[in-house]
Order: structure tokens, then C-alpha cells, then sequence
DNA sequence: TTTACTATCTTGTATATACAAGTTATAATT
DNA sequence: AATTATAACTTGTATATACAAGATAGTAAA
């Protein structure tokens, strides 16, 4: 058993995704709901708010919740996800190699993103991702080892959120995602495929665990014709 | 009077921006708020939900709410901003050029982007932003006429949202935003000063009224060095 | 026909209660 | 001293009720 208004909002989700509740045709009314889901009212209002805040239903007073176009919102490039999870949405071949892998005593640079002490070690991880043929993301991250006791090349080749949630325990919370264009390093042109191109677009990942304890930052360096961010924002007013 | 819980979210906002509530302290307790501002839990607990949603804390059961550092999180060009309140807060010298204005019967391309019927005319405005005496920033705007009937060069070299919402009355709700890297065309050549860019950062935006109907379609095109984007983002597990 | 009202639908806000579940400090036990 | 149980705190979920406010359709009156 889990939660009600989670399994509630999971069930109307997928509803519309598969197209049953059509875009711009309206959700039945919150009454209809509870007596359909045999629950309160506020249940499925908590529900209804998981929708709207995730795009799926514009709600109007007076008139009732708007089914809105799915496929146009739900891209995979927007909030946290691992590049497994996205590739595997994408459906399109692809690779990951592992470029580096170890232990070490961070610079200054990583010591302050990190909010590390001085005798704090982290693991450091270089990742270059292939997608159909072509080296077109190097994946920078660095892991507290405080939080991350052991990593292994299998895990790193693996989805390493997915280790830490599943194996460890832990639960990702949230990030911050800074999105800025450079001019590509050495090690860009080395490890990545950037034919003529003279910027790469850096996505900078500040991961949060469950608790607000900062646990891993990270730097993905894109090829700029192959990256795509998709955002969904609601105006806050005031 | 407004309402209540948006009353109390503000003032813990703005005390957590004030730094009356330290980043990394902990929050009074549900308890303790809703003596505080005598109402009930259910309002208190959704102003904290807000909070949360907007990256001021970060809840953690059983144990309160923890303040996170507002000035990481509280950067101006992440979900819907218009450039005029973003170049207020930035504090730089700015300055709008309006290039070009007028109302047009839309191509294919624009009709599409902003699902017109055949007859339906559209607004086109194309702005160039000047910040600290550079042009770095192109803004193509695409207005329904059927929302905005009438634009002046006035009103463009102002805010148009807040013409919009001040002025018209209607509300803006949500946005959907692109972000893509792409080869300058003429135009941008021609009206920024790209000096030896080769890339330029073209986000574009779907902006969404209050009944999800769809208003605005915006180009933007920025100077890679001059771009940066800001994004928080909660992880919805299922 | 047009206008104005009204009843009834919708969602939004505010309150109260009950219990579940995670955390922490204290007291009791071994 | 170390462990275990307990009580007291915290937030999370579920329910019920009441009224406010926006939207709509139908009815009555002008």
C-alpha cells in the first residue's frame, strides 16, 4: 500500500499520457473524483495539485481542471534526471565511458562547491556519453565520499543515482541547474567528438539529498548542436 | 485582506531573504507558526508547501523545516520573468530598443507555434535589450491579436506583462521554455554585437493565460557569454 | 427579444480532528 | 556504562464541514 493522493495523481498522470483524458477536454470535477476514488475531497485535491504543478492540468475556478498537451511538457531535459533514465526515454543507442574514476583530495574549487572540510576525500568521476555513434557529452561529477563510501567502474557505466537510491538507501531531493556557454577546454576537444564547434554548453548540477546535506556536484559538457533543456513554469504572484 | 496562506508565505520569504531566518536553521514548528499567526495548521502547513515548492526549505519529517540558502536559489531568469523586473534586479544600466513593429498576417511557422485559425492576425515585435551599452540580447515576440488588440512602441519599450496584467486585466499563468544553441542568422549579426560569437542561445517560450490559453510565443536570442540560466528543481519520485 | 435574477454547478480557502510515522531526549533497565 | 523502552516532540496523511467565489444555464421579468 502506499500513498493515496500519490497513487490517485500516478493513475490520472498515466491517463492522460496514454491519451484517455484527451488535451483541452476538461477532467471530470473534483466531485466526480473523490466519489470515483472513493476518498475525500482534499485527497484529490492534493492530487490535482501534483498535476498541475507537473503540467498536466491547467485548473480554473468556477470551470474545472484543463487537460493540457502532454507531450508538449513531459520532455525528459527537465529537472533531475540521470542520463539513463533519459536515454532510455529517448530510445536511441547509446554508451557510457568511463574516462576516469577515483579518490582524491579535492582543489579549492570543488572544496567550495561541495561545502567540504579538509581531511574530506571525494570520488571523482569523468564520463563520456555516446548517443548514436557520436562522444557528445563529458560528465563531471564529484561525490562526498562522506556519503559515497565505494564506487566501482560497473556502477559508474550504470545509472550511479540509481545505485544510490536503490542500494543505499538515500533519497534525492533536489538540485539547482545553472545553464552557461564556454569555449571548449582541452580536455572537451580530446574526449568529445566537437568537429567545428566553438563553444560547448556547460549544465552545472548542484544535488541535494532528502535531508538538504549537499552531496553531489556535478558539470555536464554538451555538444551545442545536441542539447535541448525543456522547462514547465508557473508565474508566482507576489 | 488577501488571502491568508499567501500572507504568511510572503513573510517568511521575505524574513528568510532578510536573513531573520539563517540559511541552515531550522524554522519554527508547524505548532509553533500557527500560534504565531493564530489560524489553523492546514493554512500554515500550505505557506511552508510553498516555501518548499519555491526552493526556501527544505522540509524533513519528523524533524522541521530547514532553511536553505535563499541567495543560491534566488536568481532572476528561472521560470517566467519579464526582462524589464530581471534588469531591475540585476541593477545594470538598461536600456530597450524597439526594432521593429507591427501587426502581421503570421507564417506558417508563427501560425502554428500559436495555434491560429487562418483569419487571426498577430503582433511582432522585435526588441533588442542593451545592457551596460552592449546589444546582447534579440527578443522576437509573437501576440495573438485576439488578446492584445492594440501595442504601442511605448508599451514595448516598457513591460509588456505588465501592460497585460495592469492594464488588461488578465493573468499570466505558466510557461513552457526551450533553450537550444544555434549559428546567428543575419538578423542577429545585424542587430547584436556578436563580435567574434559563432554561437547564439535561443530560448523560446510558449506563455499560457490563466485558462491555458495560448498568447505569446518569444524568441530569444542571447550572446553566449552574456547567457545564464538559473533552475530549481524538485525530484517527483513515480 | 433582451435583460436580470436565481439556482446550481464548479474550484478556492479556512478550520478541526484523528492517527501515522520519523526524530530526539529522557528515564528505566540490564 | 551500555542498551532498551518510553514519552514527547516533529511532520505526513486522511477525513469532514463550512463558507467564499467564479461560471453557467435556465427562468422570470421588463
Amino acid at each position: 500500500m502506499q500513498n493515496k493522493y500519490l497513487q490517485i495523481y500516478r493513475e490520472i498522470a498515466d491517463n492522460i499520457r496514454e491519451g484517455k483524458y484527451p488535451a483541452h477536454s476538461k477532467l471530470p470535477s473534483e466531485h466526480d473524483l473523490l466519489r470515483d476514488y472513493s476518498t475525500s475531497r482534499e485527497t484529490i485535491r492534493k492530487a490535482l495539485n501534483l498535476l498541475s504543478q507537473n503540467g498536466f492540468i491547467q485548473k480554473v475556478q468556477g470551470k474545472g481542471s484543463i487537460v493540457l498537451d502532454a507531450r508538449k511538457f513531459d520532455f525528459p531535459i527537465s529537472g533531475l534526471v540521470s542520463f539513463k533514465e533519459l536515454a532510455g526515454k529517448i530510445g536511441e543507442k547509446h554508451q557510457t565511458h568511463v574516462e576516469e574514476l577515483e579518490l582524491i583530495t579535492p582543489d579549492e574549487e570543488i572544496k567550495q562547491q561541495l561545502h567540504l572540510k579538509d581531511s574530506q576525500h571525494v570520488w571523482k568521476v569523468h564520463r563520456v556519453r555516446e548517443i548514436d555513434g557520436e562522444r557528445i557529452i563529458l560528465d563531471k561529477d564529484y561525490f562526498n565520499q562522506m556519503y559515497v563510501e565505494h564506487l566501482t567502474k560497473e556502477i559508474c557505466e550504470n545509472s550511479i543515482y540509481e545505485y544510490i537510491e536503490n542500494e543505499l538507501g538515500m533519497t534525492i531531493s533536489f538540485a539547482k541547474k545553472e545553464i552557461i556557454v564556454v569555449e571548449p577546454t582541452e580536455e572537451d576537444r580530446r574526449l568529445l567528438k566537437l568537429d567545428g564547434f566553438y563553444n560547448v554548453v556547460v549544465v552545472k548540477n548542484y544535488v541535494y539529498f532528502d535531508d538538504a546535506s549537499l552531496f553531489q556536484y556535478t558539470e555536464s559538457r554538451h555538444r551545442p548542436d545536441k542539447f535541448k533543456f525543456v522547462d514547465f513554469a508557473r508565474r508566482t504572484h507576489g
